[in-house]
DNA sequence: CGAAATAGTACAATTTCAGTCCTATATCGT
DNA sequence: ACGATATAGGACTGAAATTGTACTATTTCG
C-alpha cells in the first residue's frame, strides 16, 4: 500500500537527479527529461520544494533550480514533510482536538510515539544515499521503540 | 498528514478495546458503544480483521468477536497489513513492474530498505502496548537506530 | 526589448475512501 | 421447530483527495 503520494515520490526522484551535480542549475525541462516525468509535474514539485527552501530557484533566462544544501543534509523525512506536511500516522498524532473520540481514546500518545519512530527511520536516509546506486542492501536498518527499558537493537 | 486510512485507525481502536478482556466475546454493537463509532463501521472493520485471522468470529445469537491471540502477539504492523495490505512507502517497494520509470529509476532498493525500517518500527508496538494507558508521556521516548547512529529525531 | 524560465493560482478529471445498506447464513434459547 | 440475534459478503453512493494540466504574471539574461 502506498503511504506517500505520487507527487512526493516524484519530489524524491527529481531531487535525487539534482544531487548528482550540486553546482549545476537544472531547469524544470532538464529534470523532466532526465527523470522521464512530465514537465508540468516536475515544475509543480519544484515550486513546492522551493517554498520549503530545500531547493533554491533562479528566475529568468538560464534560471532553474539547485539543491539548497548538500545531499547529505537533506533527508527523505525533509522531503516528505515539505510535500505533505508533518509526518504522522494518524490525524491525532499531528493535530490535537480534531478527532471526535479523542476524549475517550487513549491511543494518541502511542501514535505519537510510533510517528516519531517512523520519522526517525525516514531521517536516516539522505538524498545522498538515495542518489547512489544502492550498495547498501547489506546493512538493513534497525529500529527499536523502547517504551520503558533501554533499547536493545533487534535484528531483522 | 495521514498515512493510514481511517478504517485502519478504527481497527486499532476496536481491537484495543477488545484487548481489555480476552475471554469476552464482543458483538459489533458492544464495541461500537465502547469506542463511540458507528455500528456499521465497526462491523466492516471486524469482518476484514476476521478474514486475516486477527480476530475470531462467532456467528449466531450471543455471537461476536474475540482476539485470535494474545494482545502481546498482535502488532500494529499486523493490523495495518490486514487492513491495507503490505506496508510500503511507494508502489515500487511492494510491487515490481508497475512503475513506468522503474527501468531508469534507481530508487526502488532504497524504498524497500525504508519500508523495512518502517515495518520494523510498527512491529515493535503491540496491541497490549496500545491498550495500556500510556504512562510514558512524561519522558520522551528514546529511539535507537543502528547500525549508524545519527539523526536525533527532530521536533516539529 | 524579447526570449527564457519560474511563481502563483485555478481547475477539471480521475481515483480512492468512507459510510451505509441489503440479503444470506449460522446459532442460541424457548 | 421457530424466532431472535448476530456475523458474512457484497454492492452502492456520496464525498474527498489527488493528479495532472493550464494560464497569467513576474523576473532575468543577452
Amino acid at each position: 500500500m502506498l503511504r506517500i503520494s505520487k507527487l512526493t515520490d516524484y519530489a524524491i526522484v527529481v531531487t535525487a537527479a539534482m544531487a548528482v551535480d550540486l553546482e549545476r542549475i537544472f531547469s524544470a525541462a532538464d529534470l523532466a527529461a532526465e527523470t522521464h516525468l512530465e514537465v508540468p509535474t516536475v515544475a509543480k514539485v519544484l515550486k513546492v520544494l522551493a517554498r520549503s527552501d530545500l531547493v533554491t530557484s533562479f528566475r529568468g533566462a538560464n534560471g532553474g533550480y539547485q539543491l539548497a544544501r548538500a545531499a547529505t543534509e537533506i533527508t527523505v523525512a525533509d522531503l516528505i514533510t515539505a510535500m505533505e506536511g508533518p509526518i504522522g500516522m494518524t490525524q491525532c498524532s499531528v493535530h490535537e482536538g480534531l478527532c471526535s473520540t479523542e476524549a475517550v481514546c487513549a491511543l494518541r500518545g502511542h501514535w505519537q510515539q510510533i510517528s516519531r519512530a517512523v520519522h526517525a527511520a525516514l531521517s536516516e536516509m539522505t538524498l545522498h544515499d538515495m542518489a547512489r546506486p544502492l550498495a547498501a542492501s547489506a546493512h538493513p536498518q534497525e529500529i527499536k521503540i523502547s517504551p520503558r527499558d533501554t533499547a536493545v537493537t533487534e535484528q531483522r
